[in-house]
DNA sequence: GTCAGAGCTTGAATCGTTTCAAGCCCGGGC
DNA sequence: GCCCGGGCTTGAAACGATTCAAGCTCTGAC
């Protein structure tokens, strides 16, 4: 591949000129400038990024860690990411942790090594010890947290409101009738998970129907897993729940799949609710009531808040917390008689 | 952050011993490693990969273009291609084209002047002026399409057997009855599109049926286009199709929703079957018949090849053309009775 | 006609590595 | 005791850009 000193040499100028017709940051005349670009065409050349970094110790780059990309929530994430990045004409490398929390480490290390100017994290779900998230956080090197908000750790972060979006789920599902309602969560590690709960509860106390605690039920995101799990608290002894929310796509999966085990129709036996689109939730039969995040915003905003550390625009000492609200599709699954047949 | 030469005064040793530790490519007395691996801990050092690459003109990445990662096939393609990466030691920088012949030319310039070591491509949809391709192809960087393969131009290409696989939907639907199936396909600019509806011919022509050219709804990738135009098909008068057959994932959800709108019901007024996993296939109900591409195979072979092709194991001057087979999952949507009563 | 200064253009230093060639040290063979 | 050679270690060049300071060429004012 030809380098600047090719173009300088077929263009008859010095490199220096090249290189002030490719960044334009200095002035040069027409005539040289017509010379260095038809050079540049003829030679095919593209100005090598990983020297210009080199000097310029700026790679306008970004890293984004999600735990799997397969899960449908974070292709638009790193969408809405990749968009924010564009405007300012970075990059953005996405790359998968599988939630573990050995390999969020080597990630993290590579990012740092390959010089990203951010990172966009979404923390692994296998618990990642503190003393590693102090390290990433006074990495030099700026960091929001999106999605899953760390612990006790002050850092940028951007997500659901949890809490909100939950409760309205929940009263929702009050609202049509439901009254003994179960929650299937992912890894109640995840502060996130803790919130929807919070919000479970509250829209529970709002009606005055009795937190039990039978029906918190908490799982893994693994829809396998789940769906056993449900499995077996569905087909217990005594009253069953009369409606299920679930906080998050895999384990709405694993819950769906747990009902279809058990013979259990929807909203007929039982109602549901979830959090996250399951990308055809239209077309169920019965259609699936959805808490549908902002994916694509959240990474948007995210990586505006990163662009900002970066270039040094916001200043603030504190951290940036940024809490966007979900909104609820109400649809078939959900669709229980008032003053419920269930007694 | 910390370079080499600060590691170096630190462990009170010269900068070429420093790389001798970190490469290993050179042996060290075992006193002086310690004391560099000591510094290299006490300053928390990340090699700079800017640097190397600079120097050793490798970058140890590969890039893949794909149309849009928020369809799911592709998450999977990724997943196999990071995997064979990682194995050697690579990382994998993703980008999405939309489907933009200009894009993806924009995309491209960046890619190369990242200086990744080669590219998965799969080629927009949008034409992509051959003149385009060659260009690419001739880029002195290797480069290996997947999926989707260009006419008359010879590349390195993995993808599914796409006519046998289109053939074995197809038939099955046939073997289940049906006898006017519809084909609706994406664009069929794409050469596999038109393997798939090739795929369709040769069911029926073995099952002795003839080709009704007005069962070949040809479409584009957006759900609801295809929507608008099956809705259209299936309202028209005259005998419609006793079943449809889909050639990709964003073509089925249109299909679907179209029978939605005209209510009708799957599989008893219409037979359905597709390509492409809809992530939750087994969880509608009906579930839906599917032809599963072994997506994150295809990622992960084509990633095998485009390493092969840099380290200069693969030097076969031909391409090397991969088809990988598909395998049918028969769920409730291709139920149909025998002899069916769609007279 | 001279000189100041504006505006281009250029050469050289520099970024953080790798790697080559050369130097150093030490032990063993004669 | 000397010399040879092997094995570590080191210094310096080089990768391809950016950028600073200096040089050059004009133009315009006096």
């Amino acid at each position: 591949m030809p380098s600047i000193k090719k173009v300088a040499e077929v263009a008859g100028v010095s490199v220096g000129t090249v290189s002030h017709v490719i960044t334009g940051s200095v002035n040069v005349s027409e005539a040289l400038r017509a010379k260095v670009q038809a050079a540049i065409r003829d030679l095919n050349y593209h100005p090598n990024h990983v020297a210009r970094s080199l000097k310029t110790s700026k790679t306008r780059t970004l890293g984004i860690i999600v735990p799997d990309m397969t899960i449908p929530f974070f292709p638009q994430v790193i969408r809405g990411a990749e968009a924010a990045a564009r405007d300012k004409g970075y990059s953005l490398i996405a790359v998968n942790s599988d939630d573990d929390g050995e390999r969020q480490k080597e990630l993290l290390s590579l990012l740092r090594s390959q010089r990203v100017e951010g990172i966009l994290l979404v923390i692994a779900a296998a618990p990642t010890p503190l003393s590693q998230l102090t390290k990433i956080l006074d990495a030099s090197i700026p960091v929001v947290c999106l999605d899953r908000i760390p612990d006790r750790v002050p850092v940028d972060s951007v997500s659901v409101e949890d809490t909100d979006a939950a409760e309205m789920g929940v009263s929702h599902l009050i609202h049509m009738g439901a009254r003994r309602i179960a929650i299937v969560t992912g890894p109640i590690t995840l502060k996130n998970e803790r919130r929807r709960v919070q919000g479970y509860k509250q829209a529970l106390q709002k009606a005055k129907i009795p937190v039990d605690d039978g029906l918190i039920w908490a799982g893994n995101l693994r829809p396998e897993d789940v769906s056993a799990i449900c499995r077996e608290k569905l087909s217990g002894t005594g009253r069953g729940p009369d409606a299920v929310f679930s906080t998050n796509g895999p384990t709405a999966l694993g819950a769906l799949r747990a009902f279809r085990d058990c013979g259990l129709q929807t909203p007929r036996d039982i109602a549901f609710a979830t959090f996250d689109e399951l990308t055809v939730d239209d077309l169920f039969t019965p259609s699936i009531t959805t808490v549908v995040q902002p994916a694509y915003d959240i990474g948007f905003r995210a990586a505006q808040i990163l662009l900002d550390r970066i270039e040094g625009v916001a200043t603030e000492r504190e951290s940036i917390t940024l809490r966007l609200p979900a909104t609820l599709k109400v649809r078939e699954s959900s669709r229980v008689l008032r003053a419920s047949a269930r007694l």
